[in-house]
DNA sequence: ATACAGACTTTCGTATGCAAAAGACACTGA
DNA sequence: TCAGTGTCTTTTGCATACGAAAGTCTGTAT
């Protein structure tokens, strides 16, 4: 009964003790801050959560997933922390964690958000990017294409992610490309649509996207931003009846 | 040493031991869940940041804030992880918490995100709104323009951040709503604008953006916050150049 | 059979203890 | 005088311990 019904995937995360020998140390370049046991709890848990591992409305026992993952109730209850705040668990006082269940009208807000964040994303990287970056943007763009073609699901997502992700970065707004990231996480959460049959549709999009960014049309790379994260928000909603059709 | 050089105002939080007793607990209506004390020790640590009895840059000993608030370092420190990722304090491995150092890059971030989230909300605040709504918005104003009549400077600022927080209520997402409460707290810690020069015409606007919320005039709505916070960014950078050449 | 009361179990919230890393400081040697 | 080094202090990070709240189950009375 202590023992979780299935298995968590990844395993124990606390190696520390196992590679505390310090021999070779030259062999570690930088400063090397080992990071806390909590961070490594952290994006376990996330993994777990967004695996469905763990899934909405489970509760989290704390006990349980500090042995599983081989340290104390501390380092999981500091992650528990920054995961509630990160929308990704909701704690109740007296009554723990529960994984966050996610409601359909919040992913309509979060892709609504969404698209105000990248659509600005967009404005401001159209007004930043140097032509190195836009090279680097083709070749993203590049790579997922050939993703597509190749129906390779894996890597679209991660292309696409990619792709958005080095957006924010020429937006040269960190605190917006930290926004971006979260609720863009959290989206791809609830719901991942790059896989289904918008693949074409947002690809070509990228292209023009690209063009606009390319040529400092701020006004016209925001304009397609916007229209392509709306397009994702119809389709989500499509999908969302889609199931509740059949 | 080991006590503060300034005592933090405010004082212990922990007041559970204190009342304690359970006879009368008829007057308790509701459950009553007490909140856990990372909870009050989360929000007292923001207060002592936004008031900035601890500055920018200090390093936050744990044990000094756990034994000023009364509490152990446990709260203290779950308290910490929650405050680092709504940007308040940095958390550097084995060395601890800071306060986090504004920027003026950083702040004029926030300020840019701020602008664009809240022309979101405006624009559909205007879409949602209900005429009673609306007459609520319409007492908010009131009240700040009488402050401002009055010179009443902690009324104003009070008054302002009511209406902008109401007009995030009436966006009707709630995601959205969050993001703005995190980014407006951050921005007025770093810059408190409306004390200064730009009170009459920030509340001549207001009237304006009320009026276009009432029409249901969201491209209205929008156009004039998104003028209203650019306005604000604007008198930032005046500021900071004032105090640059001062 | 069902509703209620009370004991029991589980789990949280907080406090305390301990090892180890980081920083401070004085000492040594050139 | 100053760079380098070893020791000592401070503070973190993690683990453990304990009291209390919430939920569960059982037994009893109606």
């Amino acid at each position: 009964m202590s023992e979780p019904a299935t298995p968590f995937p990844g395993g124990a995360v606390n190696r520390r003790r196992a590679n505390r020998g310090t021999l070779g140390g030259a062999a570690d370049r930088k400063v090397e801050r080992p990071a806390p046991l909590r961070q490594a709890v952290y994006e376990a848990l996330i993994e777990l959560i967004v695996n469905r591992t763990l899934q909405p409305g489970q509760h989290l026992v704390e006990i349980e997933l500090a042995e599983y993952l081989g340290v104390s109730r501390q380092p999981v209850r500091e992650a528990l922390q920054r995961l509630q705040t990160e929308g990704w668990v909701d704690l109740r006082p007296a009554q723990g964690a529960f994984v966050h269940t996610p409601t359909e009208e919040e992913a309509d807000q979060l892709l609504s958000v969404r698209s105000v964040l990248e659509t600005h994303s967009a404005k401001l990287a159209a007004e930043h990017a140097t032509p190195e970056e836009v090279e680097m943007l083709r070749d993203l763009q590049g790579l997922g294409v050939a993703a597509l073609k190749a129906r390779d699901v894996d890597r679209l997502v991660s292309a696409n992610a990619d792709l958005h992700s080095f957006i924010t970065t020429l937006s040269r707004n960190d605190v917006l490309a930290e926004l971006i990231g979260l609720v863009d996480r959290r989206v791809r959460w609830y719901y991942t649509p790059i896989a289904g049959p918008r693949g074409e549709d947002a690809w070509a999009e990228h292209e023009q996207l690209i063009d606009a960014i390319a040529a400092g049309d701020a006004a016209e790379a925001s304009r397609i931003m916007t229209v392509h994260t709306e397009r994702t928000r119809l389709a989500y909603h499509e999908q969302r009846q889609a199931r509740a059709s059949s």
